[in-house]
DNA sequence: CTGAAAGCGCTTACAG
DNA sequence: CTGAAAGCGCTTACAG
């Protein structure tokens, strides 16, 4: 591959003026301008971003922390990002979490060698411990989901206890007095609010919470089809259970019906996210819909106004609306 | 940041010495690791990888083509490939080429300029020309779909005449005698493979090619029932219609629905992934199963031993199975 | 409007 | 077992 040095040789400048005719940053006349752009082009010549890097200290790229692609909320929330990052030319390096036996801890320690300019994590439990290099680094960080440990970090996310408060609120309307819930896997990060946003709503509506009818799923459908089994086992079944996402809804679906019951007639089922899946299932399942795609915008445009900042990060924390779709299954 | 020269005086070395501790390529006395190790903890040095590449000439990084993230069939792709390439302790760089404004063009060129060791390029039209700089740079190119207009690419895919063919096949073979095909874009992969499989297993069947009966989509759920609008106009209906993947199969079913019609009495539908929302449309699609995660898996592989090799190229194509899932939409 | 030179932070022959 | 020095390919003060 050309280098730089090789434009200016045939170019017959320096490679100061190549440089500059490649960034911008300084005049150059438009006759050698036009010389140098013809030998990039004979050449083709392709600047090595490392050695940029390496110089301006900044590599173009943000690192994406999820905790598993293969549920869609994922990928929209992805497309957002890129959406937003492209603009800048910004490139995604993608981390699937959930896969082989590296931990948040390794993927993070893999971005702050790269030294990439900022850093989403979504939906992801992570320690102060592991944050302590992304801090030192001063890389940016975005979360979704929940606050990170770490200094004046940006967070988007919904409104959590809210979604899981209404969504129930919304069974409890609809006349339902013995509601169960499948929650999220422990300690990843909206597990916790939706939880207690479904504690909230029972208090609020002046029911027990009903023994053992809240149990955690892993966020997947086959987590949830396992939560519902242990639920079905108990003497008395709850006629409605309010469900951290959709996957696990879906499995909660599986289940009742493998169970020989009937969805809404027996168990009424609600979910959260309003994935595609959401709307295909028989019966179509209510959800709470978060957008995704916009939380993925949100936290590129957070990101890129933190890295071009001067100024210390302010610990910004934007929330997205929510909305109950109705659909069949309630 | 704390640099390798830092480390270096502070343990009293050279920095040969820190870059082998690092390294392992050279021996390096028990009692001097010992303190660089401690060194490198107390100062939490992390080694800068742009120069680390730049100087050994190899990023570690991997770089994904999609033409679609939301599209479940990549992201289970994706997955595969990381398996494969996390062993090595390679990074994704994806790029969802379906958004904005940017063409493969532009993202081959940043992959190229990043100086990838790899990429991956999964059903997407690409031109000779995009391809040459990829190949003056030696970097290592397997594609999904179909074979590259470049020296001794490998490719993974599956059989797209035969997929086409066993689908439409079985469809004749369940006594269909009128059948649509709704095919892929026009230009992309697997779009031509799948549509020649059709009018293969026709022609083998006896069967005339129906008048205006093969419509192309996009690939997407919107495509699909757009396309199958357009089937519906025609004084007479197909009895059956092949659709080139899931989603456009939903679409279809969609827009089959939506005209008071039922499936599978009045019009049957196959797919081709086997996507997850296959099995939760309801009625459930029959389609062909192609092995995203293994597609991705096989194509990370593939890339693993061309990076490592020090042969020219060979041009490997490997086939993954596929396999009729029948369910009630036939 | 242009160039010489230092330096970003590493690795790797070369030498001992 | 260890080190001095060159160099990967750029950018950017500094100088004119």
């Amino acid at each position: 591959m050309p280098t730089i040095a090789a434009v200016a040789a045939a170019a017959g400048v320096s490679k100061t003026t190549v440089s500059h005719v490649l960034s911008g940053k300084r005049p150059v006349s438009p006759a050698t301008r036009r010389t140098v752009l013809n030998v990039i082009d004979e050449l083709g010549f392709q600047p090595n971003s490392l050695a940029q890097a390496l110089r301006s200290r900044r590599t173009g790229t943000v690192a994406v922390l999820v905790p598993d692609v293969t549920n869609p909320f994922y990928p929209a929330l992805a497309r957002g990002l890129q959406r937003s990052l492209l603009a800048q030319d910004y490139l995604l390096l993608l981390a699937d979490v959930g896969i082989g036996d590296r931990a948040v801890h390794a993927f993070l320690a893999d971005a702050v060698q790269r030294r990439v300019d900022g850093i989403v994590i979504a939906a992801l439990a992570v320690t102060a411990e592991d944050l302590r290099t992304v801090a030192r680094a001063r890389i940016s960080v975005v979360s979704v989901g929940v606050r990170l440990p770490i200094d004046g970090s940006d967070v988007v996310s919904s409104d959590d206890e809210a979604v899981a408060f209404d969504a129930t609120t919304y069974l409890v309307n609809r006349g339902h007095r013995r509601i169960a819930n499948i929650g999220g896997q422990p300690g990843t990060p909206p597990a916790l609010g939706r939880a207690k946003g479904y504690r909230a709503a029972l208090e609020h509506a002046g029911l027990d919470l009903p023994d053992g009818m809240q149990v955690v799923g892993d966020w997947t459908r086959d987590g949830g089809e396992r939560a519902m089994r242990r639920i079905l086992e108990h003497a008395t079944r709850p006629t409605a259970v309010f469900c951290a996402n959709d996957l696990m809804a879906i499995g909660a679906m599986d289940a009742v019906i493998a169970a020989g019951l009937r969805v809404p007639q027996d168990v009424a089922l609600v979910g959260v996210d309003d994935i595609e899946a959401a709307s295909l299932v028989r019966p179509a399942l209510t959800t709470m819909r978060i957008p995704a795609d916009e939380i993925g915008q949100v936290a590129g445009s957070l990101l890129l106004e933190r890295i071009g900042a001067d100024t210390a990060p302010i610990g910004r924390s934007i929330r997205v609306s929510h909305e109950l779709v109705v659909r069949d299954s309630t």
